[in-house]
DNA sequence: ATTGACCTTCCCACAATGGGAGTCGCCATC
DNA sequence: GATGGCGACTCCCATTGTGGGAAGGTCAAT
């Protein structure tokens, strides 16, 4: 199966495939006599994996993790699980520091007239000493 | 006043006071003999003025036009709250999709053992079919 | 005169993704 | 068999904002 299949396939791009081949992700992929790279089943599956990890926000080095644990016949599933609550928590902490961009810029707009005059609480916020 | 101490008083870092001058944020500060840069009261207004709307989670871009705004003596405060609101929404919409990632994770998490043997409900929904 | 703190420019790195150029392979249709 | 179109190859560039660091010039105090 060529690239575009398995992009296809498992709704990873093509470009982002090289990539985490590049990246050390994927392993090398076999290559065709004419340098096409070839997948099976078993790539398609990593890469499910990875696009399944990415829309949990992980980093690609987290990715890997993941991978060596999905791996890993010995694991325990306390490391993974371990790795899951700390995404967590990043998350959320991430969604507080918006929260409160969001919390002051609604109080901001709330004193603002928003009309064709110039004063605006929120400049005069931004602008303060 | 050199950069460092611009640096100091507004808490944008000297890297970032070069790079927003270099991205047109400020304009280029007069130099010195020796070719440091100099500002006065006016250009650190301007870099807290940038600091707040960064921590506001404004882009670059985004603040350019707000630091046009600002100095536009016959703005209309309509124009400003538009972009507020704007902001608002792509945070909400930001917000929103971190916190489906936690509670997919969530929800995940909450049906592994967490223990030392390998059955690992998380590995097994990464690599679902 | 030396030293240490500070300034200058320039390059590199991060994370993940897309765009595009230039070249080549493969298949189908004429 | 030639040509066209699609796809794959590599390589470079851009994004966004920030920091690190090197190599070299400046300034002030000792």
């Amino acid at each position: 199966m060529n690239i575009g299949q398995a992009a296809r396939a498992t709704g990873v791009s093509a470009k982002m495939i090289r990539w985490y081949e590049q990246q050390g992700l994927i392993p090398q992929a076999t290559r065709s006599e004419a340098n096409y790279r070839n997948y099976d089943e078993t790539d398609l599956h990593r890469l499910r994996f990875i696009r399944r990890s990415r829309d949990l926000g992980f980093t690609i080095r987290q990715i890997g993790d993941l991978l060596a644990l999905w791996n890993d016949r010995g694991r325990s599933s306390a490391d993974v699980k371990k790795m899951a609550s700390e995404q967590i928590h990043s998350l959320r902490a991430r969604i507080i520091e918006l929260e409160e961009m969001v919390q002051s810029l609604t109080h901001l707009a709330e004193n603002c007239q928003g009309d064709g005059r110039p004063d605006c609480p929120i400049l005069d916020s931004l602008a303060a000493e």
